[in-house]
DNA sequence: GAGTGGTCTAGACCACGGT
DNA sequence: CCGTGGTCTAGACCACTCA
């Protein structure tokens, strides 16, 4: 069974070193050979060596340290790379139809826990959005957004119609930091009624902060309807 | 205001031309400089160049062809790295003391839905297993797994009291590759008995298949009480 | 102090893919 | 065809950190 042609290429090294680790060759916490060692055991540069154990590093199997060497992560903790969707493609690439719906649009001081995510006086007041996504004409999530308008003067005008407030934003705010939660709620009345399920029902949510040096751009919290599941690969 | 030391590192260089890219210089999808224009703009060798668009690459800032040169990535998807969370150190950090109590144990045939996340046929017996994850004593997480025998022998006798199931499969079985999916899902009768909760509560769930070499190694079904977040940064 | 990883350089060859 | 990125090499110097 060929798992990976090797080769010299830093790839193909850092294939083979994975298929050690793997293999079980060193213990957990477990000291591996040198840079120049594995150089001289595939007969190539040690450079070529260094760009497989940086990748191996930078995936978490190993750890390195000046003068410590490199050894084997301890405890293997599963990363994994979580795109964030971008709601129109999600429902296109499932082969539905997209379309979205303002159903609320208006300038008033937010509530205190979306104040505080933003790092905001209480007293700021905020540009509070409220769409609806649709897949194939029925609900497919419910967004609340906040935005600053100090911070993104333009989108009090903007024509949200053609183009999602989201993708608005990525594309006029050059985007720097965020932080996003995943969490389930109830649904409320409002969201019951907004996607046209039974109040109670478990929703799968995402908030999200974003940041744009040091000024807070936009809050949203995303509730999905139910059946919705965010996959990824470990 | 200085947001990076640079010299001529590709550190340094690879964020002095994100700020540029950030910073609007070149429209989204237009071609960039070549990696020869770069090295002289920077006074730096070509290949330091290159290590620092490969890294802007695979953080999906910009897409590269050969000849078709560098590009502005169109959409800039904003891309996290998830950490996923082991219990106990997940309980541990938050500074409460974490502890795992044995629900059930037993041989039986997986349900439908199981055999078939796991690629295997319905005839096909599994170790089923369910643990209460606690936190300070109450209810932190609860876990339905099901453990392919044929795939991981030893597990049937394992000693799962001090280690729980999940430290002791990522110990014994190195490296796997995985699917995860996270949805929420309402608490029938069982659940909320086990978590302590009204039936029909949200609970954030995260599911995961993990396999060896083309072999299942196991499903888990993992419920978190009311309230658990999954923090990230963008 | 000495060993290890981190990095740079200059030159070289190759593979892909638009023109 | 030929320009672009992808990669390798050999040698070199530096920085961290353990003993």
């Amino acid at each position: 069974m060929n798992i990976a042609a090797q080769a010299t290429t830093h790839h193909g090294i850092r294939e083979a070193i994975r298929a050690r680790i793997v293999g079980g060759e060193w213990d957990l916490g477990e000291l591996i050979p040198g840079e120049a060692e594995f150089a001289a055991q595939y007969s190539c540069s040690r450079s070529t060596v260094n760009r497989a154990l940086q990748a191996l590093a930078h995936e978490g199997i190993v750890e390195r340290k000046r003068k410590g060497g490199t050894r084997v992560r301890p405890l293997q903790l599963p990363q994994a790379r979580l795109r964030i969707p971008i709601i129109r493609e999600e429902v296109q690439s499932a082969g539905q139809t997209y379309s979205h719906r303002i159903m609320r649009r208006e300038r008033q001081l937010p509530p205190g826990d979306v104040a505080q995510r933003m790092h905001l006086p209480d007293d700021h007041e905020l540009i509070h959005l409220q769409t609806l996504h649709l897949a194939g004409g029925e609900p497919f999530a419910f967004e609340r957004r906040w935005v600053d308008p100090v911070t993104v003067p333009d989108f009090e005008e903007a024509d949200l119609t053609a183009i999602s407030a989201n993708e608005w934003l990525i594309r006029m705010v050059p985007f720097s930091r965020g932080e996003a939660s995943l969490l389930a709620v109830s649904a409320d009345a409002e969201l019951a009624q907004m996607l046209k399920v039974a109040p109670g029902e478990a929703l799968f949510t995402m908030e999200r902060t974003t940041w744009f040096e040091e000024r807070s751009v936009t809050f949203t919290r995303l509730h999905y309807a139910p059946g919705y599941r965010l996959n990824f690969s470990l």
